[in-house]
DNA sequence: TCCATATAGATGCAAGTGCATCGATATGGA
DNA sequence: TCCATATCGATGCACTTGCATCTATATGGA
């Protein structure tokens, strides 16, 4: 099997979009340890918990759904676990597993998150592109997902 | 001074952006990998290196230009000489620097890793979008750089 | 029932990263 | 000239991440 080259409006859009990204990650890291917050990985799970409602999640739920390896998932709950921020209860049908659920500390703790990162946000996205821009762009990105049909 | 919220429309695109970038990554160093090449980050550098030419690169240099904190070109720097992909050499007009410059093998390495790099790039983003969705992808992209006017 | 295999989640170890600081050289002003 | 300050690059230490593997439980077939 040959390899193939990328046309050269691929590599500037590819090129873009790398810089971009992680320049946006990095001011808002950067604002969150300004205000003395966690990482938004953090607020990642929380924010996925608090959509779970009282039910919670089981840990291999969230592995898709932030992104993150299972043993990353794995230890980031255990830390927001010491931190009070979620807590795990044992899972009666399935003696391996657990639920996760997010603690009326953690509640407050993502709405500590929420006002910086959306902050960021609007600093970086909504000041920057018009409504009609920003769809575009949520659009457009929205191809390049992986699998092309899932999120 | 008040915080401010985001738009959903900011909000959604966002969000896109930030999975969308990582799953690019992950796909692409998961290809890096599998051919037993080195992470993205060693392309960068060496990318620059060799666009740069024989004069080389100051570690200062490449800071900016790889989106790499200085101990983190440092470091890379380290590895990628401990590899013999780069050389560096005292710089006579400053004793406190240095010059960096892409070796033969560095090259060579280079051209491996674009190689699958560049087929990486070909699949994930220029059979999922046309040409001109791809510019319009870069320009709008361009619209959130920082500093705005930089790159 | 028994056992081979699969799945959920945790963890030891090595490697990478962030932070603070260091040593060395440069620079500019008194 | 001398010294305070700034810049270049490296590094010790703590923390995080990746990889491989482990334990424990579940499941399905003979």
């Amino acid at each position: 099997m040959t390899k193939r080259s990328p046309s050269p409006e691929a590599v500037a859009a590819w090129a873009r979009l790398m810089r971009v990204s992680r320049q946006l990650v990095e001011k808002t890291e950067d604002a969150l340890k300004a205000g003395g917050l966690p990482p938004l990985a953090w607020y990642d799970v929380l924010h996925e918990l608090a959509e779970a409602g009282e039910g919670g999640l089981r840990p291999f739920e969230l592995i898709d759904r932030v992104l993150l390896a299972q043993y990353g998932v794995s230890r980031l709950l255990a830390r927001l676990e010491a931190e009070g921020l979620v807590e795990k209860l044992p899972v009666s049908d399935d003696g391996r597993g657990q639920t996760v659920r997010i603690t009326p500390g953690g509640r407050d703790m993502r709405r500590r998150i929420w006002a910086v990162y959306g902050a960021s946000i609007a600093e970086l996205m909504g000041d920057r592109l018009s409504a009609e821009e920003l769809k575009t762009l949520a659009t457009l990105l929205a191809r390049l997902r992986h699998p092309p049909t899932g999120n």
